[in-house]
DNA sequence: GCGTAGTTGCAAAAGAAGTT
DNA sequence: AACTTCTTTTGCAACTACGC
């Protein structure tokens, strides 16, 4: 209880910056929701806060959100959680939790629609034609992270049946450092020391749920090929070498679209790193 | 299935700041 | 001065979740 009562000195002793045009408004919201909105099982909807608060200029809701608690939630000293009851100061853990779901229902929905939206594009060829502005694409760049399990070869199929190649897609650079970021926060969550290497083997249901929920917020694609041996009648298959290049081959297909720079990292397995990786382009 | 909650992208308009 | 380009302001519309 220790840590929500810091938090609640400091929303306490917050002052907005002076020359902010909506600073005064800014500390008036802050002490409403001090005395009455104080966890999530006090949040008041924002058309009450409207009446109930005598701000210096005139809001509509959305202007609200846009000049009060939206810049009020980069502050670092106190945070305004959302649930479908209203608006609330964050406290303890209950609260954060809660603001963390929404955000994360929220985000996830979207992506659902992202997800459709791309597969769509691609099957229809939408971009086949499409030039993106070149100053823009430059500094677009995408991660791509590929990996396998089990090996590309039909020798040992009883003990070794599938073959499977996944990739993770990321754009950006910033992205790549929210990731790292994540990881290490993750790391923190379920204990463990920052160098530690996350198995999912190693993890019980509790630590597992903890982490999808967590990387479900990071805007990733991912997508994997499983091969079932036992289906496999080309030719080319019976050569590992050409099967593991027909996975991958395969796999970057499905996952790229032709825009902007990209930047390939294997897995280290097996040293094909630079063999393969060149063979690619 | 409808109404209400918060949130945010979008577009239009207005303003600011460069450019020729 | 005229034109263009960028930024800011503002309300609308759309999204999901949830309760009825």
């Amino acid at each position: 209880m220790r840590k929500g009562k810091k938090l609640r000195e400091k929303a306490e002793r917050w002052v907005p910056n002076p020359n902010d045009p909506s600073g005064d408004d800014k500390k008036l919201l802050v002490e409403f929701l001090l005395k009455h909105c104080d966890g999530y099982k006090n949040a008041i909807s924002i058309g009450r806060v409207l009446q109930e608060v005598r701000f210096k200029d005139e809001y509509t809701r959305e202007l609200l959100q846009h000049r009060i608690i939206v810049p009020l939630r980069e502050e670092n000293d106190l945070f305004i959680g959302t649930s479908n009851k209203g608006i609330f100061l964050i406290n303890d853990a209950d609260d954060a939790y809660k603001t963390i779901s929404f955000y994360t229902n929220r985000i996830r929905a979207e992506k659902k629609h992202l997800r459709n939206l791309k597969k769509i594009a691609k099957k229809n060829e939408l971009f086949k034609s499409f030039n993106i502005d070149p100053k823009r694409a430059n500094k677009i760049k995408k991660y791509i992270y590929l990996d396998e399990s089990g090996v590309p070869s039909l020798k040992n199929m009883k003990t070794d049946p599938y073959f499977i190649v996944g990739a993770l897609v990321l754009d950006g650079t910033d992205l790549r450092r929210q990731l790292a970021r994540k990881l290490a926060f993750i790391k923190d969550l379920i204990g463990k020391p920052k160098d530690y290497e996350l198995k999912s083997t190693r993890l019980n249901e509790k630590q597992y749920a903890d982490i999808l929920r967590e990387l479900s917020i990071i805007d990733y694609e991912f997508a994997a090929i499983c091969f079932i041996k036992d289906k496999l009648t080309g030719h080319g298959f019976s050569y590992p070498k050409s099967f593991y290049k027909y996975a991958y081959d395969f796999l970057i297909n499905d996952v790229f679209d032709d825009i902007g720079e990209v930047n390939l990292y294997f897995d280290e397995y097996g040293g094909v790193n630079t063999k393969f990786q060149a063979e690619f382009f």
